[in-house]
DNA sequence: CAACGTCATGGTAGCGCTACCATTTTTATT
DNA sequence: AATAAAAATGGTAGCGCTACCATGACGTTG
């Protein structure tokens, strides 16, 4: 006696798979198959299957299903900041483009730190990821190998460069801070200053961008610069313009690292009775929704962050159902949007 | 002859736990030990087990993990927002809470829609996570109910509330728009309007402390309060203003929804050269940052997002190793700062 | 009508780990 | 020194699912 084994349910007695298959009279491997590729299931059984699996309200235990087919559904996202404006629209973007799939989402925060990034990849990895999007192009070595090695798509985003580990969304950076520059010089300013905070490397080539196009014009000076590492902020915009100004007190216009930075400056503008755009000019990047009804409005680079979450996320769908798209690089530009922050 | 199994490693190659075992000459269990329990092994086995794992870089498989334990170390959070910078701070608190624990974070995004908090507290329940955080206390019935039968700790956040699922952490939005009505009144305010977009249920809350102190003071009518079930956002705050406005010249004051309809007010009050605050006064709710740099700077209720997350946490982290807090509800509360939009 | 696909279904054997019990060794306790 | 108690280690048996192969029932073809 006590042949009976108690079958204890350390699984907390949530019903399996084999119990919708002995409800519903057939294999477990029928269920398992009726529910990911019903066609494969004659119609009659995929009926009493769904029937009991109603009955039951039975839900598939994704681990087990990862560890049996050795992929998990998830797509394992690495952006630098969550609160960031920009970041949160594109993951915004990815988590749109991902609600109605059966992929579930790992979001990692970096804080813009290599070391963090490696790590959260090493995580990631660990759990056989469906696909990987990572944000930005300067992986450390480390990391890089990693993303090469994951053996799943991975989607660089926010950028444009050379050497996609795999695909990439984005735009330059670099094109951004010289129509933002440009822009500026056309409209007749010439001391133009670049106020950036967070220098990363996104920000260190808009940039370059505007140090291009500076002295192309012949109107580069470099302490017309101010930058600082700090995190981006409303109110450091304000300082640094303050900063910026103490330097530099001949300053005409001045591009911002950020659309935040450059609500600081509008601010500051307004505090000190510099009048916007006659004596000094401003012109943000990321083209928030609150640019074109600040007052004045401000002139800003409109990025497409939102747009490049959903492309990233159908690049990697793609990839994963076979056919990976012809085009691994995809640039989706950004506009310059005119406003009243510069019509002098 | 073909006795030796293939042993095809569908996995992909990667070490595994017998694999350390092997190389460090222990039982598989033991390692499996050693990685959880250190203090439960001998420190020349660990030692040893620990050199055999950075030899062969083996990372546990979260999901094997998951199925042989019945527990993921998954955090599952709910948020209506990705966007929403509130909402961005909590889930920073949460993140940095976590950063350095076991515990990864599933993040679902609810978009304010009580069927969509329905759909992914079944999807993170078949995780069987370690915790649950969720965004406000007006689950509908069912998510309530799959809260209840979750078998892990629950935290809800944002709010405080009489009837907790579990936990909570939060402040009372009632009490914070009383208090931003009653200052208003306080500076010599008499026709205040309410602005808000987006009236979800803290929002809704908002509203009623606003009525409730309008009513005290004899000064409440209908025709001072709007609102839009649509999404907040600056723009729409100046549109808003517009429309309160146009149904009421009278306006002398408006308590907004949030901070962003607050900026949309105030930069409205600049173009349409409106004096802030001698002819209008206008108090935000949150105190972004930006709040005390804006020109004039803006009155606002600060709430303490950041923390909340980061209590969420340290609450069901508690709960989780047994010594369940003693307080379920914490209250973390608000304060008024008063600033120029506001000082008559 | 034999030989050969093709389709629908099922059985078996793990995936990589840990819960649950042994079993052995060491350390108190009297 | 004998015994109990605690500490350290290991074996076995799954967790719930799917990859892989096997089976049988049908056509289809020459």
């Amino acid at each position: 006696m006590a042949l009976i084994k108690p079958r204890s349910r350390r699984g907390g007695g949530r019903p399996t798979i084999s119990d919708v298959a002995r409800k519903a009279g057939v294999g477990a491997i029928t269920v398992s198959r009726a529910l990911r590729e019903p066609e494969r299931v004659s119609e009659e059984l995929r009926r009493q299957i769904q029937a009991a699996v109603d009955e039951l309200g039975y839900v598939p235990d994704p681990n087990a299903r990862a560890l049996a087919s050795a992929r998990a559904e998830v797509f394992g996202v690495l952006v630098p900041s969550l609160t960031n404006n920009v970041f949160a629209e594109v993951v915004r973007g990815i988590y749109d483009s991902l609600s109605d799939s059966p992929f579930r989402i790992q979001l990692g925060n970096t804080h813009y730190s290599g070391l963090e990034e490696e790590r959260l990849l090493q995580v990631f990895g660990s759990q056989r990821p469906a696909a990987l999007i990572v944000a930005g192009i300067d992986q450390t070595p480390t990391s890089r190998k990693l993303l090469e090695n994951a053996g799943c798509p991975v989607v660089q985003v926010m950028e444009t460069g050379p050497e996609p580990v795999d695909m990439m969304v984005g735009f330059s950076h670099l094109d951004g801070g010289r129509a933002a520059t440009e822009h500026l010089i056309e409209a007749g300013y010439r001391r133009i200053g670049f106020i950036g905070a967070r220098m990363d490397p996104r920000s260190q080539r808009r940039l370059a961008g505007y140090r291009a196009a500076m002295e192309k014009a012949g109107l580069f000076d470099p302490r017309l610069v101010t930058t600082t590492p700090v995190l981006s902020s409303v109110p450091l915009g304000r300082e640094l313009f303050r900063d910026a100004l103490a330097k530099m007190p001949t300053l005409d216009g001045v591009f911002c690292n950020n659309d935040d930075i450059a609500l600081g400056v509008l601010f500051e503008c307004h505090r000190a009775s510099i009048d916007v755009p006659k004596t000094i000019g401003i012109v943000g990047f990321n083209d928030l929704d609150m640019m074109q009804v600040a007052f004045p409005s401000i002139t800003s680079i409109r990025t497409y962050r939102y747009e490049i979450g959903r492309r990233a996320v159908a690049m990697a769908l793609a990839a994963i159902s076979g056919d990976r798209p012809q085009e691994r690089i995809v640039d989706l530009g950004f506009e310059l949007k005119r406003r009243e922050s510069t019509a002098r």
